[in-house]
DNA sequence: CATCCACAGGAAGGACGGGGGT
DNA sequence: ACCCCCGTCCTTCCTGTGGATG
């Protein structure tokens, strides 16, 4: 056994820690944050004097550090309350997985409760009941909870939760709370009741997209910690960034791109990370999102996008007629229900958006007006679509050739 | 210039299913 | 246990339209 893992270790040449490249890593330094760091602190401050701080609401697209923010100041937080001697209290919860309302109040209660038995169980109670038990949870601590609410848009009772949350200090008399929200999506905030709305922002972050120099220190920190000595070339660090740029200064694109180029080095038994690895790392994460993409779709889709790989074999400029009749014979084939042409117009829009599609309108004057439809990589989804079980059988099917004929 | 093609894409509503409230 | 509401998926019906062609 020992010499099966000896083997694989000795293998490993070029990580040192691959932790250090994972998105839920929180990095001691948090580059070009500064400001927000700054800010969000002199928010909080008031919490270590024992004092209520506002509740925020935290903005800004995916992979520009407002998770790792939070995590960092909330660290330093604990610490700085633990050295003061007040009772500071971190929660961070995660809304896309906690989701209801029930959940997150459990979550945010167990965070206070250390002994088993009175925790509270993950259903059963009444939400109040909850609640409640919170309420006394926290009020022993006589201290101060900050709570992060991360990717808020993902709860299914956002108003409810936030509403509860936010007046929990009405009903506390020797602990304060303090609500941080996150987000990445601003419109969020418009459905939100307006008392939510007003108490969640009460004071407001942006954190903008990094830039590609922004990108580079930052990957440059991470590396430090990731990686051996000197594996990497030092274009290397520099083209990552400049790619992840290209999207919106996203961070945790850049270091998946890195991370995912120095595991292609490290399969090709190369000892050093290069340009090449990276041009490679990029096709494949682009043909994994896209793979995945496909193999998750509804049937009606797969078949929707089937036929417009096999027009597009056939036809220069395929339209929205074309696919829609090849569509009807595969259907047919497979013995699945026939939509209408409006749907699958719908349907074509909707695969337009994932990126797995090019629809353009074009009109063709006296031969109307329709979508030119391309297919973005027809070789690679068509063979995943061929390992579809549900997908009809192809096997020696030609599109009929309608030529046109009234 | 008007026409007219082959759709785009909006509006309204039906069927269905899940989840929450009572 | 039941109902109700809401979201999703789909249909039907509809109006709108860019520009080659006559």
């Amino acid at each position: 056994m020992k010499d099966i893992f000896h083997g694989i270790l000795a293998g490993d040449t070029i990580f040192k820690n691959k932790e250090a490249l994972r998105p839920s890593y929180v990095p001691e330094i948090l580059p070009h944050r500064e400001k927000q760091i700054k800010e969000l602190a002199s928010i909080l401050a008031p919490a270590l004097r024992g004092e209520t701080p506002s509740n925020v609401f935290i903005y800004g697209k995916t992979g520009t550090g407002k998770t790792a923010v939070s995590k960092y100041i909330g660290k330093q937080l604990v610490e700085k309350g633990k050295e003061m001697n007040v009772n500071t209290n971190f929660v961070y919860i995660n809304c896309e997985i906690v989701d209801t309302h029930y959940r997150v109040l459990q979550n945010v209660a167990n965070h206070f409760i250390k002994v088993w038995e009175n925790r509270i169980p993950f259903t059963g109670w009444p939400t109040d009941e909850v609640y409640t038990r919170l309420i006394d949870a926290i009020e022993k601590t006589a201290g101060v909870a900050v709570i992060v609410l991360d990717e808020v848009d993902k709860l299914k009772e956002g108003n409810d939760v936030l509403y509860n949350l936010s007046r929990m200090n009405y009903d506390l008399k020797k602990a304060r709370t303090s609500i941080i929200g996150i987000s990445n999506d601003l419109k969020f905030t418009e459905f939100l009741d307006p008392r939510v709305k007003s108490s969640l922002g009460e004071e407001n972050l942006v954190f903008p997209p990094y830039s590609a120099d922004e990108l580079c220190d930052i990957l440059g920190e991470r590396a430090k910690i990731a990686f051996k000595d000197s594996v990497i070339e030092e274009n290397v660090i520099p083209l990552c960034a400049a790619l992840a740029a290209q999207e919106h200064g996203d961070a945790r694109r850049a270091l998946d791109l890195l991370r995912v180029a120095a595991e292609i080095a490290e399969r090709m038994k190369e000892e050093r990370v290069t340009e090449k690895h990276v041009r490679v790392a990029e096709n494949k994460i682009e043909l994994d999102r896209v793979t995945e993409i496909v193999r998750t779709l509804p049937i009606q889709s797969k078949i929707v996008l089937m036929a417009s790989i096999i027009g597009g074999e056939k036809y220069e400029g395929l339209r929205t007629g074309e696919v829609y009749a090849i569509y009807k014979d595969l259907c047919r084939k497979g013995g699945i229900n026939i939509l209408t042409q409006r749907r699958i117009a719908d349907i074509i829009s909707e695969l337009d958006m994932l990126g797995i599609i090019n629809a353009r309108v074009v009109s063709k004057g006296r031969y109307g007006r329709t979508r030119e439809i391309e297919v973005s990589a027809p070789l690679k989804i068509r063979q995943v679509l061929e390992k579809d079980e549900s997908m009809p059988d192809l096997k020696d099917y030609s599109p009929a050739l309608q030529s046109k004929l009234i």
